[in-house]
DNA sequence: TTGCTCCTCACGTCACGTGAGGTGGC
DNA sequence: TTGCTCCTCACGTCACGTGAGGTGGC
């Protein structure tokens, strides 16, 4: 299981001790075996847990179905689930694309810099460098990485 | 700074004595007296945390300018890290988008499911339910959500 | 003087990591 | 029989959360 994941052991007891897996049976010794479908839930549950849930609502998420009577209110049930996890996730992707551009622009803001033997400005005085004034917009980015005020 | 950033007191105080954060000096009473620079410096934090960065890689990054001695190295020392980064922040969004698509297509596959009165395949055989088998390709998700197998 | 905020310990929590010491299974 | 893998405690770690009890600052 660990290793046809992208888990641990530890993570296997882990997640079996908090609900979210359960192996089919035990061997005389005390080895788990799972289903097939259990390596499934381990991988799906590693991409939620990467999505920012806790156990707990990859718990509540795997339970969803079991916790209704009928069909149309499972499904109904889990539909909404759905919807707030993309959300969630929408709104994480905005957030590291916001930061790649960040990056990418504190990047090329250093460009300039390649070939600087500026003993005068660097360290502590890049912000009057010429080569820093050049630039038309300071990312946020670049005063802290680089000390530089806009 | 705690309300001014998405953070909190607790979170202030263990970046300063994680070196990440300093305070400009203290009151008399023994109050934190924070740079605007510094705000910054926490919002910045948060979002590089948000993308999966250690507290002590954090710090490294915001310390590279330091640790060189020419404009130069410091520039491309720093440029590496950020294209580190850049391709772990990459990553994560493929994976997250892949994430979205998997739920997306779990709910249109349950589309079908929200007039479902059927009692003889919920809950335990809905692989068997001609709503269930007229989708073209079951995601993975939802052999785990909806315990359909393929 | 009254609140509200911030202070410092210090213990709790979440999701595991990491041995220690032992046994299983091919 | 020999390795390698898995077993169960149990303590450690990272990044904070959450009081307890006290003081600062307007």
């Amino acid at each position: 299981m660990a290793r046809l994941s992208a888990s641990t052991l530890r993570t296997v007891r882990f997640y079996e001790e908090a609900g979210i897996l359960e192996p089919l049976e035990r061997t005389p010794g005390g080895h788990r075996l799972f289903a097939h479908e259990e390596l499934v839930k381990l991988k799906f549950a590693g991409d939620l847990r990467h999505a920012g849930l806790s156990l707990e609502e990859v718990r509540s998420f795997f339970a969803t179905k079991a916790e209704h009577n009928t069909g149309a209110e499972a499904a109904l049930a889990l539909s909404e689930k759905i919807d707030k996890q993309l959300a969630l996730v929408e709104s994480q992707v905005q957030l590291l694309q916001q930061l790649a551009l960040e990056l990418s622009s504190v990047k090329s803001a250093l460009r300039g810099c390649a070939s600087c033997k500026d003993t005068e400005h660097f360290p502590d005085h890049c912000g009057d460098c010429a080569v820093m004034r050049a630039q038309e917009q300071v990312p946020k980015a670049l005063q802290v990485l680089w000390g530089v005020q806009s």
